[in-house]
DNA sequence: TGAGCGCATTAACCCAAGTTAATAATCTGG
DNA sequence: CCAGATTATTAACTTGGGTTAATGCGCTCA
């Protein structure tokens, strides 16, 4: 079986209109979501009740929780949409199951995990290595679409730094690309 | 064929004395590592020359550059030995292959990749929401061999702050646990 | 159409961490 | 066993970004 048709097999079409969460901090989802339009954000509440975020999903993208999918654990993060949104809904134990039987899958889910890694890999780089200031320039090269559709302060708890301080950045970018 | 078995047949001893790289930033390194004994390092060199370390690998993981591997790109980070170490090198192709013919090899690849998955997912965590401090008590907590077997400036650059910058973290939370 | 809400900007003040440099402690090789 | 190198600590100064709070600017919807 190649992977379009057992995501048709087994996949469930899950409609989320802007503001709901596809799942939550601390729910038991062993599902993958596959977006296939609008816009997510994947984001964390730590202990001291801020919010700061992961991700954000675009179309033909992937999201869920890998550790709880896997492992079974509670979820880490949120998940909700910032526009309405369309995605299929697929159980993780199922993709799992048909790595087994099929190679098609198997090269496909490997290169979705594949693709996730090197994401990561990217975002842990950035915060080792380059100021908030870089990492903005960075955002602002690579995404300038999400730019357009999140708001500043979105922006701001994905780069790590409060809304204030982006503001700060900003200004500076901009001044001195004058 | 099994896992165990695979590696094996593919892979080869590598003996890696203390100071040696395994492979530089910029190589073209396809293989994945997995460290029998000893200590590695995993960094990048930034644009402006500094350091920042990426992780320490320890025996029984797994180390390689899945973007370089996977899409034939340059590595972006260096791994160096620690201590004298053993590892065996395999060319993430013959894995690839071997995903197609065997279930158990399947899985095995799947729980590696799940596994680095996670790891990244925490530090991305830790980085988005805890402070420099609560990275440092996190690490003590986490990673107490490591605290003994690695130099100060190491954990720092791993950290993401300066070895001035970690010596009055330590002062600072040392004080307060009294 | 206007009241109210959320978002972005700005200012003032504060603090954690960076930078540089000096000193002390430790390790290492000849 | 010593000399030089590496590592850790501390101090003095600077700076980027956090915090709080005030202001202004659109939205929305009643």
């Amino acid at each position: 079986m190649n992977f379009e048709d057992l995501v048709k097999k087994v996949g469930s079409p899950i409609v989320c209109p802007k503001q709901r969460h596809v799942f939550r901090q601390g729910d038991d989802d062993d599902n993958l979501y596959l977006l296939q339009q609008g816009l997510l954000k994947a984001y964390y509440i730590g202990n001291d009740g801020r919010e700061t975020i992961k991700s954000f999903i675009q179309p033909d993208n992937v999201i869920g929780n890998l550790g709880a999918a896997y492992a079974h654990e509670a979820c880490t993060f949120n998940v909700v949409a910032l526009q309405d949104s369309q995605l299929i809904r697929i159980p993780f134990k199922q993709l799992i199951d048909a790595v087994k039987d099929s190679h098609e899958v198997a090269q496909k889910v490997l290169a979705i995990l594949m693709s996730l890694s090197i994401k990561k890999e990217r975002r842990e780089y950035e915060f080792l290595s380059l100021s908030a200031e870089e990492r903005y320039r960075a955002f602002c090269d690579t995404s300038p679409q999400l730019l357009e559709s999140v708001t500043q302060s979105d922006i701001a708890l994905y780069l790590g730094v409060t809304p204030v301080g982006l503001s700060r950045i900003k200004k500076r970018v901009h001044q001195n690309n004058k």
